[in-house]
DNA sequence: GTACACTACATACC
DNA sequence: ACTGGTATGTAGTGTAC
């Protein structure tokens, strides 16, 4: 039997001992398959220098005869074969230990400890990296599959019995070329739709009467797939007219009652089983939830079976697996179980400017829709009239979440295609992870064994190592200033580990001829050195830097969102890769390449800053890898002029980039003391738009007002240059607040507990307040925002802040404390903007212009 | 009882 | 614990006077 086959989830299973991969994906005409294949399991065991071809040989005879006793099996060395290979870029000589069971492997490699040998690698790799980087059968992407079926067949224990429309042992696997994913650009021309894969997405939200996992009722769950809405319930008699209380009316009524999308059940139990059957029905590739391995899926497990329902969702009719790691992972057999939740945490929250990582905000800033407003209630105190406003909640959770999977797409299938592992993996790996991943699927390449993971031990020696300098930041002097340019470094970290060749493999202790020395830190003079023979790490850093060019400039000529996710995806992990070398937990820690990466990044800026300087500008910021001056005089051919110029001098792949003229850019003192303050300024584009960084504006523990202020002031001083008409306006809004006619929704303050509360040692406001409201019985998660009000304190008396801070809702209008919000959030958002124009300095806060402010 | 230095904490920039 | 260091700024804590 031969098919066209796209990899879409993969795990492994064992029999008699051995590992087979089991791959569950599409057929080019849509079908439902299951694959099974093997691959070969082995390790490295590296030989030390100099020791004899004829020893050698003899360690891998002693190495092919061990056999290790299991409990569930024995783990047994089934050949070796002696390679010249790379580790760390040397060539040395290595024994390939094959084994039976790679879960054995790192038993064995513990039984391989004799004199000769030097180190033992690669026991640390799972089965279905292993398989994908051995076999090259890469996640979405279009394989001819050529083998036997097992429809039927009681091979592998009943592998047959599985439900899918294909079930095949794979004799002859081939990538095919040509055909895609729909938004491939090599998949247009061909005009076969058949191959055209569109990911089936389904996506679910659960509605529950606790919060704690299991412990209360599910009142309903929502479905939302492409042309398909139904939220299962079993709650419909209590919205008015439908109960059989009511005279008994018809509960089909054909009346529309807008609710055509609810389906209503017995119990609980049978909206499970409904769920279940609509899940199946539906045949998703990806079932997706928001928070839903740590919510949904756990709940809806515990709550089957309460009910004593099998909630079989795997494609061989398994439960959903929860693996334990720092958070919990729900794994279904077959169906890709994505929390979008945990891939945009990773891929986009960096980029994302909302205030947390909520559906609502996430979905607000990405979809631009926001969810129904809905507080939550138990069931029982829910009125008739309002479980249609529940249902169509709950409907439209998954309707956003629906949406943002497809917004996400191309981003999760490109991480999956680039870096190699599956999208289950993909979407909740780590920055440092998809690194690692990446390597261990392109080292090959270069013919290296792959390093170690650090073991606990090592971790704590590299968590212990005092902490290098970092990057350089010019202090600004706080000023208006007009026509800004600024210049930045593409990639700067990662051009700079490439051009310097900077990573463990090029590390050495000494100087040694054709090595490079850097200083690494100013104070100390502490010195390093870096061979200059190209290390894989570099290499690799570098043609992902090109593979992005690359694409970058297909993009041009065919601006598909699949290119568009590739360079992204080759972007972000350029960017990690400097902080990969500097973490702890990373295979390839070597704190020396990165402390060498800041200190050349910080060469190169000088250099370029004093490059601008010489040519006559005046440089006002610099911050890591950008550079801020004024265009004076010079017209903008000047300016590229220049760019092109330090460009031309710049080391090996170092690139500086125009970022943009700015017609203003305003830079504030710091709040204690005269010197400017760094990270801290704005901008205002050629078409007006403003830019601005670090502010209280764009800090969400900040209140409302005070940012909203704090935004007008800096657009009028931008815009209009009008530092008057801002002093004015600011006088309007404290005479409002001193009337206590602010709108009370501007003055919360909203603070994350990072932590339970109970480990705090020092009781903020919101520490105080997250336990009062544990203490009501409200629900307080760590990672929270908790917010509040600061309230009028006891007459005179002076008291911390924490003590007049109050719960929203224990919170009367118009209650707030006039001085806090005046001296504490909207005279320190301001005073230093109006400082720059010399509009009364120091004397703001302490009550000069206060009074004058408040005479107004 | 307050002023001050110091620590803890949150959040931003790149 | 799940990439790094640099930086600002608030509020709490401890101590000196």
């Amino acid at each position: 039997m031969k098919i066209e086959f796209m990899p879409i989830d993969y795990d492994y299973f064992d029999f008699q001992g051995r590992n087979y991969v089991r791959i569950v994906g599409r057929t080019s005409d849509g079908k439902r398959a299951l694959i099974v294949d093997s691959c070969d399991v082995y390790f490295w065991v590296v030989m030390k220098a100099n020791v004899s071809e004829k020893k050698i040989e003899k360690v891998a005879e002693k190495i092919d005869g061990i056999v290790v006793k299991g409990k569930v099996r024995d783990g047994k060395v089934l050949r070796t074969e002696v390679l010249d290979k790379k580790f760390l870029g040397e060539s040395v000589r290595a024994v390939k230990v094959y084994v039976s069971n790679f879960k054995d492997a790192h038993d064995i490699a513990s039984e391989i400890d004799f004199s000769e040998v030097e180190k033992r690698r690669e026991y640390d790799i799972g089965f279905v990296s292993r398989y994908i980087r051995e076999k090259k059968v890469r996640p979405m992407n279009w394989y001819v599959v050529e083998g036997e079926s097992l429809s039927g067949s009681v091979e592998f224990g009943g592998i047959g019995e599985i439900d899918v429309d294909i079930c095949l042992k794979v004799e002859e696997i081939e990538g095919v070329d040509r055909k895609g994913v729909k938004g491939d650009k090599k998949d247009n021309g061909e005009g076969d739709k058949g191959y055209e894969y569109e990911p089936k997405i389904l996506a679910y939200d659960i509605e529950t009467d606790g919060f704690e996992i299991g412990k209360d009722e599910i009142v309903m769950i929502s479905l939302v797939g492409r042309d398909f809405k139904k939220v299962l319930t079993w709650k419909k008699d209590k919205v008015e007219g439908k109960g059989e209380g009511k005279g008994g009316g018809k509960k089909d009524s054909k009346k529309d009652d807008g609710l055509g999308f609810v389906e209503n059940y017995k119990d609980e139990g049978e909206m499970i089983e409904g769920f279940l059957s609509e899940v199946k029905k539906y045949d998703p590739d990806f079932l997706v939830g928001y928070f839903s391995d740590g919510f949904d899926l756990p709940y809806l497990r515990a709550r089957a079976e309460v009910n004593g329902v099998k909630l079989d969702l795997g494609v061989d009719g398994s439960v959903p697996s929860f693996s334990r790691g720092r958070v919990l992972t729900g794994k279904i057999r077959g169906i890709v179980h994505l929390d979008l939740f945990r891939f945009i945490r990773v891929a986009y929250s960096q980029y994302l400017q909302s205030e947390s990582l909520s559906l609502d905000d996430v979905a607000g800033e990405l979809l631009g829709k926001k969810k129904d407003g809905w507080k939550h209630k138990h069931s029982s105190k829910i009125s008739s009239s309002e479980w249609v406003r529940y249902f169509g909640y709950n409907l439209k959770d998954s309707e956003i979440t629906y949406e943002l999977a497809l917004k996400v797409w191309a981003d999760l299938l490109e991480f999956s295609r680039v870096i190699g592992e599956p999208l289950f993996n993909v979407s909740r790996d780590s920055m440092s992870a998809q690194i690692e991943n990446y390597i261990i699927h392109h080292i090959d390449e270069y013919g290296e064994i792959v390093e170690k993971r650090p073991y606990e031990k090592e971790i704590g020696r590299r968590r212990s190592e005092e902490k290098y300098e970092g990057a350089f930041v010019y202090e600004p002097k706080p000023g208006l200033y007009e026509d800004v340019v600024f210049f930045d470094f593409t990639s700067m970290y990662g051009s700079v580990i490439v051009s310097y060749n900077l990573s463990k493999s090029s590390f050495r202790e000494k100087k040694e001829k054709n090595s490079v020395g850097v200083e690494i830190d100013s104070g100390s003079g502490e010195k390093v050195y870096f061979s200059k023979k190209v290390g894989f790490f570099s290499e690799m850093i570098k043609e992902m830097i090109e593979k992005r060019k690359e694409v970058k400039k297909e993009y041009s000529k065919d601006s598909s969102p699949l290119l568009k996710a590739r360079s992204n995806a080759f972007k972000l992990l350029v960017n990690a890769a400097y902080g990969y070398q500097g973490f702890f937990g990373a295979r390839y820690y070597c704190r020396e390449a990165a402390a060498a990466t800041a200190a050349f990044a910080r060469k190169e800026i000088h250099k370029a800053i004093s490059d601008i300087k010489k040519k006559g500008y005046e440089v006002v910021y610099s911050d890591t890898d950008s550079i801020a001056f004024l265009q004076g005089n010079r017209n903008k051919k000047d300016v590229s002029g220049l760019l092109e110029e330090i460009n031309s001098g710049l080391p090996g792949i170092m690139e500086l980039d125009l970022e943009g003229f700015f017609k203003r850019g305003i830079w504030v003192a710091k709040r204690s003391g005269k010197e400017g303050a760094k990270k801290k300024y704005a901008l205002l584009d050629e078409r007006d738009g403003m830019k601005i960084r670090g502010f209280e504006t764009v800090r969400r523990d900040w209140c409302l007002l005070a940012r909203e202020v704090q935004n007008k002031v800096l657009e009028m001083v931008l815009k209009d240059g009008d530092e008057k008409k801002a002093l004015v306006y600011v006088k309007g809004v404290i005479k409002k607040l001193k009337k206590r006619d602010v709108d009370m929704d501007k003055l919360v303050i909203k603070t994350q507990l990072k932590r339970a509360v109970e480990d705090y040692k020092a009781l903020g406001p919101h520490v105080v307040i997250a336990k009062r409201m544990i203490e009501k019985g409200m629900k307080v998660n760590v990672g929270m925002l908790i917010e509040y009000y600061i309230a009028e304190g006891v007459n005179g008396k002076r008291s911390l802040v924490r003590d007049r801070a109050r719960m929203v809702d224990e919170m009367k209008k118009g209650n707030y404390d006039i001085e806090y919000y005046l001296n504490s959030q909207i005279l320190p958002a301001v005073e230093n903007i109006f400082e720059v124009f010399g509009v009364s300095g120091r004397g703001l806060v302490d009550g000069e212009v206060q009074k004058g402010l408040g005479e107004f």
